[in-house]
DNA sequence: CGAAGAATTGAGACGGCTCAACCAAAGTGG
DNA sequence: CCACTTTGGTTGAGCCGTCTCAATTCTTCG
């Protein structure tokens, strides 16, 4: 399905995604071979090993980056949201699966012109290499947290992932008090996301909520009343702030 | 403990490293500004959140990439062989331990300057983008590991990741039959990669030996009698081959 | 209202962890 | 040169956290 193409400089993820560093000559470019398209959720947006026509950035909505095992295990290796890049330029195939977890907005390059702009264009290359850098150090935290952490810290840190996340994107600063959130994963999908079967973490949400760190209206709607107090569950070593 | 400069034309890692598509004007300026290292086994070459000083290819050696929580759990992230790059030009601190495992020696830019290549040399910066996404797809492959595989299969992967990375770096193509290998991690060290604990991971090498999958002469000198075989314990999704 | 999917809860099994002993190889010092 | 220590690895016994299997409740939607 797709959309009216709307101008670059009115783009919601304009000044974070792999644009954001384009000058006004480098976004006309881009505009001329950008278009736009929408995953149903529940959608396939690429598969493992199948070749990759083009590369696009999240502009609205939620998809995952996932690897599915031959006997059935499956395990999320990341969440993209407005502004992530799918897809890596310089190499023809896909190595995960990307699905869309709600409906999806892309903002799709057919892949050889896009390659072209990363060589053509510096300003493009260098904040996708910052992105990546930055997946990187993402994909090694969770590493970390898939190595090391129990049940309970896990989830933990997934919920004060969602915060950080949200609040790095609105720009906010959030020192501590009360914060809502809204679930973008189901709960098989964020125990898969977290290394755990979907029964133990549902038990740890409901310990969370026992132990009035959390409380919810619904499964996908939670209410943090002290984010201070969670930050302590996470055991992680940023020494209890976000910046 | 400095070494005196190799010719970038003599060194062993002229055509994999970061270097590896620089054409001879621009290896020259990196000639220019690197300088040899050694660091000694065991010795720290960054800490997590201090100032980042230098970027640097391993030459010879092996390393490790880490995290240490609070309470002394310990995860490695990556580990580093010849060719591999350390730190990230456009950050000002290291976002986790690097540790030598074995005498290390580097090929070190001062920072600034390396950004300043970087910026000039579309070479060097679409070289270290590739890599870049290289490392990434690694660190997702070891997130279903530690995410989902049992001790047995941690252990088997980890043993084929050394084969394949020892066949890539030697251009060798196996297809099966026996192979040794050095392993270049104690158990503990393997243990930290794989989310295990020493005791786990030593079980399973004793397990492994008990079914004929390896044999060993010492604890780090490892023999594989039939790769295939050691194949078929990892449950993985390429389907048996290497390539 | 009934059906289907999602989430929660419970009971028991099991894999990996903890604690502890033991062993082998490699120093170290008298 | 040999006791002693140190370090890295292996093995054993029992425990605990997470998984498995199953039942129940909640939610959504026709």
């Amino acid at each position: 399905m797709r959309l009216s193409k709307t101008a670059c400089s009115d783009c919601p993820i304009r000044h974070r995604a792999v644009c954001a560093e384009c000058d006004t000559d480098e976004l006309s470019i881009l505009e001329g071979i950008k278009s736009y398209v929408t995953i149903p959720s529940g959608g396939s947006i690429a598969l493992a090993g199948e070749p990759l026509h083009y590369l696009s950035s999240v502009v609205t909505g939620c998809a995952t980056i996932s690897k599915t095992l031959e006997d059935g295990r499956r395990q999320l290796v990341g969440l993209l949201l407005p502004s992530d890049f799918i897809g890596r330029p310089g190499r023809a195939n896909q190595s995960f699966d990307v699905e869309a977890v709600s409906d999806v907005t892309l903002c799709r390059f057919e892949r050889k012109a896009f390659e072209g702009i990363v060589r053509a264009s510096p300003n493009v290359a260098r904040r996708l290499l910052t992105m990546t850098l930055d997946e990187l150090d993402v994909a090694r935290d969770w590493q970390v947290l898939l190595g090391r952490l129990s049940a309970r810290e896990r989830v933990a840190h997934f919920l004060l992932s969602l915060v950080r996340r949200e609040a790095s994107d609105s720009g906010a600063d959030l020192v501590s008090g009360a914060i809502t959130l809204q679930l973008p994963l189901s709960r098989e999908m964020i125990a898969d996301y977290l290394g755990l079967t979907i029964e133990t973490t549902s038990r740890q949400f409901t310990a969370l909520r026992r132990d009035g760190l959390i409380e919810s209206a619904s499964a996908r709607q939670i209410l943090v009343p002290d984010l201070a107090r969670l930050m302590l569950e996470t055991m992680d070593d940023d020494g209890g702030t976000i910046a």
